[in-house]
DNA sequence: ACCTTCCATGTAACCGATTACACAATTAAT
DNA sequence: ATTAATTGTGTAATCGGTTACATGGAAGGT
C-alpha cells in the first residue's frame, strides 16, 4: 500500500501539501493539486485510516451492541443502521451481549481503544450508568435510558392498537401473555392494551412469561390453553412467542381466525410465513436502525437543535389471524 | 483516557518497560513489573488499539462480507464467527454486499484502510479475483472459490440425501426446485439430488428458479403446483422458498406429509416454526461460522499443517412435513 | 582479576497520517 | 513605494503505542 510520502515524492511537493489536497483546507495551487491527484491515482493511494483515527483520536467506527443478532428483530436494526452509516462512510462494529453485563462492558472497553466515534446500543441491562462516562455519543435504540438520546418504537400505543383492533373483530374474552418484566418495551406494549381494555370494560386474562424464546413459548401457549380454553382472542407478547401459540392452537384444532384471533408484536420476517400467516403490531425496525444512526452521526457532528428522542410509530398489519371488521361478532 | 505515558511517570519507568510488562516480552524485573502493574491498576489504563494497529500494520479486527445479513442463514454464520474471534480478542467488522460487485470492492477497500486482520467473506460474486492480491489472509464461507480456503456444507451429498429421504418415506413423483444458477452451493444441491435420483430411476421434474426471495418463490409455487398438480415429493432449493411452497400447497388443501412431501435446505430458526414444522437438510451454520474463523486465525497465526477446506456434515432434520419411514407408500 | 554472558532499563526511531508554525512570494491597500 | 494581507508550501511536532539499539550492572567462567 502506497503512503502519503509515496505520493509526495510522486508529485515532487510535501507531504502536507498532500494532506491538504486529501483534506480540501487550507491553501493549495491549482496546478500543485492536480500534479498531486495524478500521483494519488497513479498509486492508486488510499489514506490510512489507522493513522488518520491515532491523529485524530476519532475513527470512522460506530460500535453497535445487540443482545443477539440471531433474534430476527435485530437483522434489520443492524441493516438500517448500515445503509445510513455507510453513505456518511462510517463502518459497523457488531458486539452480540447475551444480555451479559460483563460481556457489555468488555465490548465498551474495546470499542473505546478502537476509538470508536459513536455506539449504538440496543441492549436491556438497566440500572447501571455505564454510558455516561464515555466520550463518544451513545444512543439508544428499541429502549430509552434516562435522558440519553433514543429511538423507540410506540408500546403502549401498540399494545393499545393490538387490543382495539382484536376487540374491533369481535373477540370478547382476551388472554394477554405479558412479556419480560425487565423490558420496558414489553412492558409498555403490555400497559398500552390492559389500560386500553379496562377503560373499555373488556374481559381479560393474563400469562406471566419470562422470555421471547420460541420453546419457553410453547409451555407458555400449552399452560394458556388449559387455564383459558375458551379465549376467543390472544395478544402475544412478539411474534415469536405468537408463532408457538399459533401452533398450540391448531394442534388443539382450533379454527383461526374464525373461533381465535391472535396478534403478534414486531412483524419480523417470518410473521408472513406463518400459516395463516400473521396479523401483527408492526415496529418499523429497519427505519428505526436508520433513525438511529441519523440521530448518531448529528450527535457526531455536533449539531444542534434536533430532537433527541424518536418515538416511531407502529402500525396494524392485517394478516390471517384476525378476522375482517365486517365480519366481526 | 491514560496512556502508557501516564503509566510510565506513574510507576517511574520508561514507556518502553510499561511496554514490555504490557506485552510480556524481553527482561523486567519482578519488581519492576509490580510498580507497572499497580500503576495500570490506579489509571485503570488500556492501551490504545489504534496505536497498536498503526505500527503493527495490523489490527484486531476481522471484516465480515456477507449478501444480506436480514436473509436468516447469515445470522447464525455472524453469530458463530463472532463466539469464535472474540475469545481472542478479535472485532468484527461486517459489510452488506447485496450481490453489488462495487459494494464488495468498497468494503475490501475500507477494510485495508483499516488494518484488518483477516476478511471472512460469505459473497456470491464468483469470476473476478478481487482478492488475489490482499495482503490480508480471507476465508471463503459458504462457497468456494479456486484455491482458497474455504468452509462449506456438503452440498451434493445434502441434495443426495433429500432426494433419498423423500423417497425412502415413499414419494414417487419428484419435484426439485433448482436454485439460482449462479450460486454453486444451490447446484451442489441441484447435482446431488438428480444424479442420485436418475441412478435409482426415479420420475423427476424440475422448476427453475433465480432467487432464494419469498415473493418470487411464491410464483414458482403456483408454476410449479399447475405444471406438476401430481407430484407427491418437493425438494425446495432452501427454507425460504420451501415455507412458499408450504404456504401455497396448503391454500390447495393438500395434506401435508400425507399426500405431499416437502423438504427444505438450511435449517434456518424459521423452519421449525412453519406450519407443519418443515423437515429440512441441516447445514450447521453456526458451527460453519466457527468453522471459518478458527481457520482464519490459523491463517493469520500463520500456522502450518491444517486444512484449508473445510467440508461440513449436513443431516436431515425429521420433523412433520415428511411421513415416517415406517408408514411409507 | 578479566572477559563474557545475561539482566534490566532507557533513548529514540518508527508506523502514517494531520496540523501548528515558519517563511517566501504574491497581491492589495494606503 | 511601503506596509499589510493573502496565498502557497515545507518542516517538524504530534497522536500512542512497539522495538532496535545502547548502556550499565550483576553473575559466571577460567
Amino acid at each position: 500500500m502506497a503512503t502519503i510520502k509515496d505520493v509526495a515524492k510522486q508529485a515532487g511537493v510535501s507531504v502536507a501539501t498532500v494532506s491538504r489536497v486529501l483534506n480540501d483546507n487550507g491553501y493549495v495551487h491549482g496546478n500543485t493539486r492536480k500534479l498531486v491527484i495524478e500521483a494519488i491515482q497513479q498509486l492508486s493511494y488510499k489514506p490510512n485510516e489507522v493513522a488518520r483515527s491515532l491523529f485524530k483520536k476519532k475513527s470512522r467506527l460506530i460500535g453497535l451492541l445487540l443482545p443477539d443478532i440471531r433474534n430476527p428483530f435485530f437483522p434489520e436494526l443492524a441493516r438500517g443502521i448500515e445503509d445510513e452509516i455507510q453513505e456518511q462512510g462510517y463502518q459497523l462494529i457488531i458486539g452480540n451481549i447475551d444480555e451479559k453485563y460483563p460481556k457489555e462492558m468488555d465490548y465498551i472497553q474495546t470499542f473505546q481503544q478502537n476509538n470508536v466515534t459513536g455506539i449504538i446500543t440496543a441492549t436491556n441491562l438497566t440500572g447501571r450508568s455505564h454510558y455516561d462516562d464515555l466520550s463518544s455519543p451513545v444512543v439508544f435504540l428499541d429502549r430509552t435510558f434516562n435522558d440519553h438520546p433514543s429511538v423507540f418504537a410506540d408500546g403502549i400505543e401498540g399494545g393499545r392498537m393490538a387490543a382495539s383492533e382484536l376487540v374491533k373483530r369481535g373477540s370478547k374474552r382476551i388472554t394477554i401473555l405479558k412479556g419480560p418484566a425487565q423490558l420496558q418495551t414489553a412492558q409498555d406494549r403490555f400497559n398500552g392494551a390492559i389500560a386500553w381494555l379496562r377503560a373499555e370494560k373488556v374481559d381479560f386474562s393474563v400469562i406471566e412469561t419470562s422470555s421471547f424464546s420460541f420453546s419457553d413459548a410453547e409451555m407458555w401457549a400449552k399452560e394458556l390453553f388449559e387455564k383459558y380454553p375458551d379465549t376467543d382472542g390472544i395478544l402475544a407478547s412478539n411474534d415469536v412467542v405468537a408463532a408457538a401459540v399459533l401452533h398450540e392452537a391448531l394442534r388443539l384444532g382450533k379454527a383461526i381466525p374464525e373461533d381465535l384471533q391472535l396478534i403478534g408484536f414486531d412483524d419480523i420476517p417470518l410473521s408472513r410465513l406463518l400459516f395463516p400467516p400473521l396479523s401483527t403490531i408492526r415496529q418499523p425496525a429497519y427505519d428505526m436502525g436508520k433513525e438511529a444512526a441519523k440521530l448518531l452521526i448529528r450527535l457526531i457532528n455536533k449539531e444542534t437543535h434536533f430532537e433527541k428522542n424518536i418515538r416511531m410509530p407502529v402500525m396494524f398489519i392485517e394478516r390471517q389471524t384476525t378476522r375482517k371488521v365486517e365480519e366481526n361478532g
